[in-house]
DNA sequence: ACGACTTTGTGCATGGCTTCACAAGAGCCT
DNA sequence: AGGCTCTTGTGAAGCCATGCACAAAGTCGT
């Protein structure tokens, strides 16, 4: 059970579980109740023990999960059992951003590689590791090994990934507001930061009409608080 | 038609679909099929069209969109007649790229603040800003029309979070692998950047056995393509 | 050993989103 | 004017995900 359909819905919950446990077992639990996992990520229990129960993964009725084992469990299955090879095309801004950024490493992944063909970058060395140019992705790349984060402008973004996808590179994470083509068999996820305060703009709107707004939170008393976006 | 009941799902297009009618505007096109607009977003056209008719949108059968007019009507829809203000709290790594990733000011968001309270960052300049210390928060959000960005580490996230809420901000968008709780009637967005790697590592280790993969792309003979992500 | 209590795993109903398929409308050509 | 072609807008069907409610299964105390 749980060998093929894991739903992708959930999928996109388990790195929140993972690092819920993290933190659980830092704190010294054994174990732990669909519910108060549930609590700590900010989803509903029913939802959280159907996500568990497509990895197939076993709970004690009347215990809960234990903790280290859950964690373990969940993080073979994203593939954490060895940490994954990290390529960052692109070290502008944003590539100097996440090529220095630790919270890779703290959860399985190891950047060794960081790619740019301008001039002036190249040779600078951010985070322990020196700037390439393209041209030496292949040095660098394992097919099938390797994910590549895509931080370039837009323009350039098709052209970088095609060459990622000739080194072999079959995962791209996409910071690029643009649409990528890809081969069959090539993942591609797109991370599009302007979009998403497009979106909180869209309900902020919605909420009322700009400036007009129905009174401040009250400093004093606790507001009944709720998780999450709403209206 | 169209004042409401806007789905999520749809909203979370409509960026999308203003960039590629900026650029079809910029190519000089006065107007855009479904089909074609919807595959230069990678969508479906009949989701386009759905899309847009909840909007309220209207198109001429037999000819199209006007692609000035849809781009004005989803800016406005998206509060974009008038620009955004931006407050950005953490300037660490990620805050500096933030800080001066040009994008933003592309798409109708105004970067009025920086904040951050470690004393060697305070008064530093980025991108024409200065940062502040968080006390002086209230100095530059004007409460309801400003959208927060957290960029700090998981462990301040709720705290920062917190006075972000207190000096007005009814929309925050969290780079930290935190769960918030935020009052009712306050939107929080999540982008977790681990978490994407994770989710394309989880499809990278069921695809094959790692480093066992089945073939590279053939270099020449263009191979059946596909948009997006794929097994 | 047994009963009371706790918590998981899941069948089922509900709702939202996507996809298909097509009628209604708009332009164009003869 | 009439018919042809093109494209939108939308009813309807299907799919995926969420949430409820409860039986099964295990623990704990007596």
């Amino acid at each position: 059970m749980g060998t093929v359909d894991v739903p992708e819905a959930t999928v996109a919950r388990l790195p929140q579980y993972l690092r819920a446990l993290s933190v659980l077992a830092e704190a010294g639990l054994r174990t732990v109740s669909s519910e108060a996992l549930a609590e700590a990520v900010g989803v509903g229990s029913a939802k959280l023990r159907k996500d568990l129960s497509h990895l197939g993964s076993y709970g004690t009725r009347g215990v809960g999960y234990d903790v280290t084992g859950l964690h373990r469990q969940i993080a073979d299955r994203l593939g954490q059992a060895t940490p994954w090879n990290v390529v960052i095309v692109g070290i502008g801004n944003l590539g100097h951003a996440l090529a220095g950024y630790g919270g890779f490493a703290d959860r399985g992944f190891r950047v060794v590689g960081l790619f740019d063909d301008g001039p002036q970058v190249v040779g600078e060395v951010v985070g322990g590791v020196r700037v390439r140019p393209l041209s030496e992705l292949d040095r660098v790349v394992h097919p099938g090994e390797t994910i590549g984060v895509l931080a370039v402008p837009a323009e350039h973004a098709q052209d970088v990934c095609d060459r990622l996808v000739a080194a072999g590179v079959r995962s791209v994470l996409n910071f690029a507001p643009a649409v990528l083509r890809v081969p069959d068999g090539v993942d591609v996820r797109k991370v599009d930061l302007a979009s998403e305060l497009q979106i909180l703009a869209f309900h902020a709107q919605r909420r009322g009409v700009r400036g007009n707004v129905p009174a401040r939170v009250p400093s004093l008393g606790p507001v009944t608080e709720r998780v999450g976006e709403v209206v």
